[in-house]
DNA sequence: GATATTTAATTCACATGTTAAATAATTTCA
DNA sequence: TGAAATTATTTAACATGTGAATTAAATATC
């Protein structure tokens, strides 16, 4: 999404480390399988990515005490940073679309992204 | 596309070189710069893939003579029996995808793409 | 309790997306 | 005409998408 990322341009993230950022800001701690289905993410690239947000400081990492094969992910500071900084400006942009495409065509465009692949629907 | 990279598999080619075979097929030897725009790639993505198909027998290569920095992009036999072998399937996938989101849907669908990257909009 | 199976992640290999820089041929114009 | 500007394409560097193979830890089962 170009606004998007021309919003990110001065912070030197992706959109898709934005979103592993949202996630980790909106529901805390979790393991990498749980953060790739949250950020819509396939499991390798959510690996790379890690690694990536972790050597820029933006995330830790950690292994689950209880089951060592899971690779747990929470956010930094410097991570929480950026989303204090851009959470505003993300949700004008959201609204910005969302009114030029109208909010009766949006609607219909969430049901319709819905139904072709229930996993990545919103919770709205 | 899950169903049409399903199609692909067998053949070894990806969705990306099938839209370029299918934009060859249709309007014939076209420069590059032409042929990405109607395929809907990215100029450089473009380059490396028409070098990964002219690799594989699925094109042909050749200089505009009145203007040689143009890139002529054409066709093989080889590809076109792609085209051939599966023009048909795609229909009907297209056609799937169309009915399982409903004729209405589908509409409102294509007329908020068109909004949102008019460039890319289909000629239907 | 040792082996087989399953599960969570990672790694690989190849393909495209994206932006910026570099080339090369053409056109402009003083 | 010859240097400067423009245009078409290519190359480069880094990031993600995708499917298959691999590794490591946990669980099941005999």
């Amino acid at each position: 999404m170009p606004p998007i990322r021309e919003m990110l341009a001065e912070t030197g993230i992706t959109e898709q480390q934005w979103r592993v950022l949202r996630v980790l800001a909106e529901y805390g701690p979790q393991s990498s399988s749980t953060l790739a289905s949250r950020a819509s993410l396939l499991f390798p690239s959510l690996t790379r990515i890690a690694q990536t947000m972790h050597a820029k400081g933006l995330i830790t990492l950690s292994r689950d005490e209880d089951d060592r094969r899971r690779q747990m992910i929470a956010i930094t500071n410097d991570g929480q940073k950026i989303i204090d900084e851009k959470a505003d400006r993300a949700l004008e942009i959201v609204a910005e679309v969302k009114q030029r495409i109208g909010e009766d065509k949006y609607e219909v465009l969430l049901d319709i992204l819905a139904q072709l692949d229930p996993d990545h629907a919103e919770g709205a």
